[in-house]
DNA sequence: TTTTTATTTCAATATTTTTTGAAAGTTTAA
DNA sequence: TTAAACTTTCAAAAAATATTGAAATAAAAA
């Protein structure tokens, strides 16, 4: 395998599994292209890579601004922008899982917690739905630690201990 | 909130996060309603209840079987079928994670692998290349050992260890 | 066997999501 | 100013995905 098929199969893995995680496949792809660039990359770099629109490549560049992975550069003397991506592996991680709880998780663990406070009344239906959504709130709200905590804590404690612990 | 309402507030919940993870949302629905019914529901219950097509309800209580958190049920004496949910939220995760791993985050590790033994051919964009996939390729395979072995460990030890080490 | 009850399949349809591209907007330079 | 370089917006089009419903299949009862 030689630099650019290497290159091809990483962005278009990347891409396709964005959608499988609900990131579009032109983020995802984006963000690929981003990462593994040496130097900064301007709209048009992009959108010839990857044969995109100028309207998409914005869109989600804006996307993916928002999600805190991608920053606008300026090179001096130029009036184009350029864009780079959070090289830091672990830094991106941490970025992703702290956008997705706020999002995701922390709206759903509000409703869970309304829905398993509703008043009980005796009936099996209403115990079932009390149970469950208290062990999936429950559940949710560990996820939560970790996924604010643990990640992106520094690489040589906690995931390292953590899986000679498991292992 | 009563019964009614906080019902639909879930399965509505847990039906619109099904699409933000790749699951869609008569599956995610079929699966919310199933997870809080008292007892096995039958196609028929589920159609009326969730108001979808003969042909979706079977197509996703199949995908829903296929993940191996829903089950058939015969009543005895009764020719129809019945379906439950896996009930255990601990073991539903432990059973999701293990497929999640199996369908998505295994083939993307093998990939990260073979692009990230590439010949390194001294310029600065096959470093990169190599430099973050080989990073990306750290952490997925940490991610998966992570996911296919703490979550569904036993709640009152890993958890809660975890858990309390980081707060 | 034939009939009845129930489930599955899949082409057609509907819905949702993504992408395009051109017009409008913005910013710097002339 | 006006022009040039570049970016954003958004309605329309395209693509991807989910859903329907009726015909085909299956399995049990009459």
């Amino acid at each position: 395998m030689n630099y650019d098929e290497a290159k091809n199969k990483f962005i278009s893995t990347w891409g396709s599994l964005g959608t499988l995680w609900g990131i579009n496949k032109a983020m995802a792809q984006i963000h690929a292209l981003l990462l593994i660039s040496p130097e900064p990359l301007s709209m048009e770099d992009i959108m010839e890579q990857l044969q995109i629109s100028r309207g998409n490549t914005s869109m989600n560049l804006r996307q993916l601004m928002d999600w805190g992975i991608v920053f606008k550069e300026n090179k001096m003397g130029e009036r184009k922008e350029y864009f780079t991506s959070e090289k830091d592996v672990q830094e991106l991680a941490r970025q992703i899982a702290k956008e997705r709880s706020r999002r995701e998780l922390q709206p759903t663990i509000k409703i869970l917690n309304d829905v398993s406070n509703i008043e009980e009344d005796g009936t099996s239906k209403t115990k079932e739905l009390i149970k469950q959504t208290k062990a999936l709130h429950e559940m949710a709200s560990n996820l939560d630690i970790m996924m604010t905590k643990v990640v992106g804590q520094d690489q040589n404690w906690v995931t390292k201990a953590l899986i000679k612990l498991i292992k």
